[in-house]
DNA sequence: TACGATACGGAACAATGTTCCGCTTAGTCA
DNA sequence: TGACTAAGCGGAACATTGTTCCGTATCGTA
């Protein structure tokens, strides 16, 4: 969490107001640029927007994931913390994992590239950290409720399986050949225990 | 196949011979630059490795993408005609897909990064054609077999399902946690149908 | 108001894909 | 064999993008 810690809110001490205000300046043009040119958007294209410089950006976000993680902090918060309501609010576990993973898969496909930028190898490792780190043990403990309830079978890993999800939703744009939903759902499948009579 | 076509071997007519031999070093220098270095080696290593300029590469190869077709070209084959033999040695035509698609992860798998660069969006359209075009009437068929055995559930198309596989492909050095091949197996088997007794 | 630390802007650098053009050379024809 | 022409070549040059650096401007304070 230390790079994505320094680049969040923080509103507590010792910062010039102009930084604050280009640092919220930046969220907001990034937000805005992300949404209408996707996430691979030129950091130029951020500054301009912002009316700063390339400079200002990388003062207040070492590396573009940063930059990333930081717009969208609160969307990633609230699906980790959907896992446990969904949970306690849903009879099956397995259906609790269901919709939880719909909404994981919402989250990807609305944010264009996001999946692929994800995955990338290129100096995205904070973002994947960041994402990873605080989905996954989300995702351990509804696959750990579904085995417990023997609706699935053991043996799958969190973090494999959230890293899946975010492959399959990659390049879902240009196509509509190509659904990630369903192909998630026959994931979800496989992993369905049969019923034991 | 327009574009991987004018690139292939067209041993024919009319062509100089320096010409003739630049293509296959540069062939065979991308070949051994994409071994070491990943398909996303830049184009004037290979260039190098292969004593051209740059200049060269593109005259025989408009874009990137065409090299690596090139490159492959004949391990695409071997795989597409794969499918029909395996179709007509197996008894089951799930076992046959099931052996056919662990083929084509091997080989995605084999290449560094060619899964990453396969679902890339930038002009690497010439590239996902031809894989596409060229396999997936291969997977049609042996899924189409499978369902005329009743051995899966109809209604999965083999677009959907190659790109599915070839994104699950993508990243997989770099992180022992993450194995592919168990996520493609949990897709098998919600593919298919329970024996109904 | 003056001063020091903080922050800013954007030029500059590096990596990479692609294009362009003057020079070289293979192949041909007398 | 010796030109001659068109095919082919090399690599400089251009465009794009991420990232760094540093002289300058600004904020907050004494």
């Amino acid at each position: 969490m230390s790079t994505a810690d320094r680049s969040a809110q923080a509103p507590t001490r010792s910062k010039r107001a102009d930084a604050l205000r280009n640092q919220q300046a930046l969220l907001t043009a990034a937000a805005e640029v992300f949404a209408t040119s996707g996430i691979d958007a030129p950091i130029r294209a951020i500054a301009a927007r912002a009316g700063v410089g390339v400079g200002t950006i990388y003062r207040h976000f070492p590396a573009r994931a940063d930059l990333v993680v930081a717009v969208y902090r609160h969307q990633v918060e609230a699906c980790a913390e959907a896992g446990p309501t969904l949970l306690a609010d849903t009879d099956s576990p397995l259906t609790a994992l269901r919709r939880w993973v719909d909404l994981f898969v919402d989250f990807l496909v609305t944010k264009h590239g996001l999946a692929n930028t994800l995955e990338s190898d290129s100096g995205f490792d904070a973002l994947h950290s960041y994402f990873l780190d605080r989905l996954v043990p989300v995702c351990a403990q509804l696959l750990d409720a579904a085995v417990d309830a023997g609706e699935i079978t053991p043996g799958t890993h969190a973090y494999e399986l959230m890293r899946g999800i975010g492959n399959l939703c990659i390049g879902r744009d240009s196509d509509p050949r190509y659904d990630p939903r369903r192909l998630i759902e026959l994931l979800l499948q496989g992993l369905q225990r049969p019923p034991s009579p």
